[in-house]
DNA sequence: CTGAAAGCGCTTACAG
DNA sequence: CTGAAAGCGCTTACAG
């Protein structure tokens, strides 16, 4: 039967059927299906059961994901889809993710440019890989209202619209509170706000929180207080450079970023603008990255469980995916304040 | 034809397929797979072309994936494999491969913990998938030789390996060279090295170019000066804590590492400690990441165009999946120097 | 415990 | 230009 098999794979796929470990164990493909599933439970003999593994290493054989797919009516790709994974942010969020999924699933990340978020017809070419799940990072209501997804769903970083389906969010509201209480207490009564351009829910939350805490308090925006970017650092600094001006004729001693990196944006502009921070303006940004502790200034952040997220967010959908229930569809978890040297109303060294 | 078909498709499910299509447009699933893959010329006649058009349209039909991969016997998946995805370097990367690939290619994207590089058997499963093509960034020999890879290959960053398939490389070495004659102009005499530790070739070739032309200009490197670790702020941070002491006694007054996210996490330590940067302590990193330009101080570092690195391995891979020859199957990108505060010889403010 | 057979949805020679 | 049919590799009732 090697003869046979080099006969009718000639060149180079040499690929390893399940019907070439039947002929050499000496069963048919179903019982090689069974053995290669683990589903030999009082259904394959051990006699059997060891004869196919022994076929099954001497060939090499992995079972072919596509055909396997097709049978089975889905496959084992878990869809990742975010509107941006240039934000360090994200990475841990993925590594997370991966942790959670284990070995069985095979993660596709589906990513769209500047932060846009894919459209109908995007979303129809990821079903047709027949996933076995969905995770969406950071959705908007327009672009779930699309995904009528039939599968298993679990949204990420998606406050509000927990309606849609099983989420695990942050609650961005709680440190964002806690910022504008911080910046109140060094004596802020005037503040600007660079947000995201990208209009996903968690942006909102966090100005929306934000705003409301600084209005109780005392502290009140200009005008043209709110402005937003992309998240890229140098689209920041740009927007900043454009509206500072304005700004300091105001009387904004302080900018609150909607992510970190727009902060750094800030920084580096306020830097060359020869500012002093956080004495002539104080800035604060969202996420807590590994590279907020070693700015200059360090900046302060509302710190984000990344990893966390991922995890959480992967170990739900595991669970529906293996059609257990979830005890709890809404996990939230917790943000809070790190208060660095870029709003420290203390001399800082 | 409706009702049959919600007849046949009770509840969820509601999958579209290519002979609902067929029925409705009175012609063969023949045709319409023609007419879905755009292979009609000079096959099929415009008016079935115009009437399976408005069919699919009217019935939302999207080819699945999964059945026409196994017709096909290849997917519209290419895979990227890579050791570590939490170095925002890489998001880059990502971003330059999905600009160039399109939107008929999936991105898989296979990433393993802690910047480990996948088993035989991780490569097997994702071979299962039958990928259109295959990715690898910063790959080493061994995994090469595992993956004995079918189909079309690109690598990225893989300097060394040309032999195994086409790549596309960043001179590394030349930014090493001119960073080390900074660091000699610098008035630099003894130097450590914090390496990557996952011991891929782009880092054996940034080490050796910098340690060679550092020697000829007469810079040494005390017995224990080299050291390495994950690309990981804090275990940079941690390792540069327990080796300072011994290379401070050396004379070390430079250190230079393997990626800038080694470096942010040595200017955190070296700053605890109370040094002098670069007074002290001169530090510089390879990658020039957006926040070595706002760091504390401002980052030296050799500069590495990512995303063009993705753009270039993506339309590489592009060519060979369309079966169009490579006119240049080797790519070398530039890198270069960027001289910030953190060596820079001149009293900075 | 075992295997023959149908079926997953599509594509591609092939015959007309 | 068109369609019937085989086949991609696997899984799953089903009959034994």
């Amino acid at each position: 039967m090697e003869s046979a098999e080099q006969l009718q794979q000639p060149a180079r796929s040499r690929r390893v059927t399940a019907a070439m470990v039947a002929a050499r164990a000496g069963v048919s493909t179903a019982t090689v299906s069974l053995v290669a599933n683990g589903k030999t439970a009082g259904r394959v003999s051990e006699d059997n059961i060891s004869r196919v593994r022994a076929a099954i290493t001497e060939l090499g054989y992995v079972v072919d994901g596509i055909g396997s797919s097709l049978a089975k009516g889905v496959s084992s790709i878990v869809i990742l889809v975010a509107p941006d994974i240039s934000n360090p942010f994200f990475a841990k969020v993925i590594a997370g993710v991966r942790e959670s999924l284990g070995a069985d699933y095979q993660l596709l990340l589906s990513v769209t440019d500047a932060g846009e978020f894919p459209q109908a017809d995007d979303v129809r070419k990821l079903m047709a890989l027949r996933p076995a799940g969905l995770l969406v990072d950071a959705p908007n209501a327009g672009f779930l209202e699309e995904l009528s997804a039939a599968g298993p769903l679990v949204l990420l970083d998606a406050p509000g619209l927990e309606a849609y389906a099983p989420s695990v969010n942050l609650d961005v509201a709680h440190g964002a509170r806690q910022l504008a209480a911080h910046l109140a207490e060094a004596g802020h009564r005037r503040v600007a706000y660079l947000d995201s351009v990208t209009g996903t829910a968690t942006f909102d939350v966090r100005r929306r929180a934000f705003l409301a805490e600084a209005d109780t308090r005392g502290i009140s925006v200009p005008a043209d207080g709110i402005i937003s970017t992309t998240i890229d650092v140098g689209a920041a600094a740009a927007a900043f450079a454009a509206a500072w001006p304005e700004w300091q004729r105001s009387g904004v001693t302080a900018v609150v970023c909607g992510t970190d990196t727009h902060a750094y944006g800030v920084l580096q502009e306020a830097r060359v603008a020869g500012l002093q921070i956080p004495g002539q303006l104080a800035i604060a940004g969202f996420d807590d990255l590994p590279y907020s502790a070693t700015s200059n200034p360090s900046l302060t952040s509302v710190h984000l469980p990344a990893t966390s997220l991922g995890v959480q967010a992967g170990g739900q959908l595991r669970r529906l995916m293996e059609g257990r229930p979830l005890e709890q569809p809404q996990l939230t978890l917790e943000s809070s304040l790190v208060v660095r040297n870029s709003t420290r109303p203390t001399p800082w060294k």
